[in-house]
RNA sequence: GCCCUGGUAGUAUAGUCCGGCCUAGUAUAUUCGGCUGUCGCCCGAUUGACCCGGGUUCAAAUCCCGGCCAGGGCGCCA
């Protein structure tokens, strides 16, 4: 279909023939030495093309470019000093394989920084400014990096229902869908199937995959569809043991991300510092203390709000140096059924969040694997027992103690790389008001 | 869902408080012209905007009301 036949990317550009293909960047147009920048997914080359030296039909077809034109170019790679990759091309043949209109509805160039807003309504022409790409390589490589982690430490990924037909999971709002004559739920979180696995005899097993909330939240840290990495795993003695676990697939992921995205990091001017474990640990209610020396009252046995999380960041930083923690024994009251309670304090749950740099970034912990008391907390919820009976019935016929957690993908990003908005952490991110594209 | 703030060319902003000097300024992009070493090329010219609806007024980008959308905060949560 196409003359031109891609040889070279233009990373492994070497002296000699070489063709390549790219968007056009830029067309610096000096008159009879025109400069063409061309840039395809592994970097960017510079083609020169001087009256005189080139062919008057490539000095013509030059002359008609607008920049994100997709072109092919053959030609002759030649060592120049003041060429900004130290080479260029001499190019002999080139041919248009798609003409992009102009002016771009943002600006891609660096030159004007557009909103947010604006940005995700152009979503795929803002992916090319090489500082949006970088966020996604590095999101890439840090889930790479949890799955090297759980794969190696005997984990298996599962894949468990998104549909969901019945919606007690959490408190939060569920997705409605039409399933045939029924009502059913997209699920916002793999937490009761992966339970089940663990009675099914799956003693470790983990599940990347999308969760949904139907809360209508107006916030930087809100999405309606996000991604999150939950693990699950059997016999375990307590909620700490979860806690060593996550934390090693937090040091991992960052260890990839630090050892991999070098040049993604330095786009983003950002440095990756490995932080010591085991993380800090706080606990309920000794909290309510904490955070009264601060000057935060939170009535006992209530949860804490958003201002305690980054009043705790604020304590945990300038105690123990680390921008990661964990909070431990939440009151029962404001966690699901499901949760394990102490059993000799039954008011404080085994329930375990991780916080960084002051934002929740994972929720999880030991849960109650006793049926009797799964039906007792039930009871105390105001819940319908036959409701869940699908899931409760299976703790009937032997279930390990067990626990684990549910890590946010793009929360994680976002906070490592200090993005201001969770929405610029989602390719396509869902909000409220925002479904396309 | 609630509170606060905002919505001006393709993009990003100035002007709004205190209505008239706004024929709406600037940057960048677009279009055209010039330039043989650019690298945010440069130089000259050109095109292009007051979110939608209603109200007040001699006069509204500017004041008031409603809607939609956005940013920040809260709640919910990953």
């Amino acid at each position: 279909m196409f003359l031109l036949k891609r040889t070279h990317l233009t990373r492994e550009l070497k002296t000699g023939e070489a063709t390549i293909s790219g968007w056009v960047n830029v067309v610096r147009d000096l008159g009879n030495v025109k400069f063409l920048i061309v840039r395809d997914s592994t970097g960017i080359a510079q083609v020169t093309i001087k009256k005189g030296v080139v062919d008057e039909v490539i000095l013509k077809i030059a002359e008609s470019l607008n920049p994100w034109d997709v072109i092919a170019i053959q030609g002759e790679v030649v060592e120049r000093k003041n060429a900004p990759q130290g080479r260029e091309i001499i190019p002999s043949k080139i041919e248009i394989l798609s003409k992009a209109e102009t002016p771009l509805p943002i600006d891609v160039s660096g030159k004007i920084d557009s909103n947010l807003d604006t940005r995700l309504d152009w979503r795929v022409l803002d992916l090319r400014r090489p500082e949006t790409a970088a966020i996604f390589k590095i999101q890439a490589k840090m889930v790479e990096g949890i799955e090297e982690c759980l794969r190696r430490d005997g984990y298996l990924q599962v894949f468990t229902p998104c549909l969901m037909g019945s919606a007690s999971e959490s408190g939060a709002e569920v997705f409605p869908v039409v399933y045939f004559d029924r009502e059913a739920f997209l699920r916002q979180d793999p937490q009761l199937h992966r339970q089940l696995l663990i009675i099914a005899g799956f003693d470790k097993v983990f599940d990347l995959g999308p969760n949904w909330r139907a809360e209508p939240s107006h916030t930087p840290r809100h999405l309606c569809e996000h991604r999150a990495c939950a693990v699950e795993f059997g016999f375990m003695n307590d909620e700490t043991d979860m806690m060593r676990v996550e934390e090693s697939v937090l040091i991992a992921a960052l260890q990839k991300i630090k050892e991999e995205c070098k040049d993604e990091l330095d786009l983003l001017g950002k440095e990756i510092s490995i932080p010591k474990t085991p993380f800090p640990e706080l606990q309920f209610p000794k909290i309510y203390d904490v955070l009264k020396e601060f000057g935060k009252n939170v009535e006992f046995g209530e949860d804490y709000d958003r201002e305690s999380e980054v009043i705790l960041w604020k304590y945990v930083k300038e105690k123990f140096g680390s921008d990661f923690f964990f909070v431990n024994r939440f009151p029962f009251k404001v966690k699901p059924f499901y949760v394990m309670r102490i059993d000799e304090e039954p008011q404080w749950a085994r329930s375990v969040d991780l916080i960084y740099k002051g934002l929740e970034l994972s929720s999880g912990g030991q849960r109650e694997h006793r049926y009797d008391k799964i039906v007792e907390q039930m009871r105390e919820k105001e819940m319908t027992i036959e409701v869940m009976d699908w899931f409760t019935k299976f703790f009937k016929y032997g279930a390990p103690p067990h626990g684990g957690f549910c890590l946010g993908i793009e929360r994680f990003i976002m906070q490592l790389l200090d993005i201001s908005n969770v929405r610029e952490a989602a390719l396509f991110p869902r909000a409220p008001e925002r479904l396309l594209p």
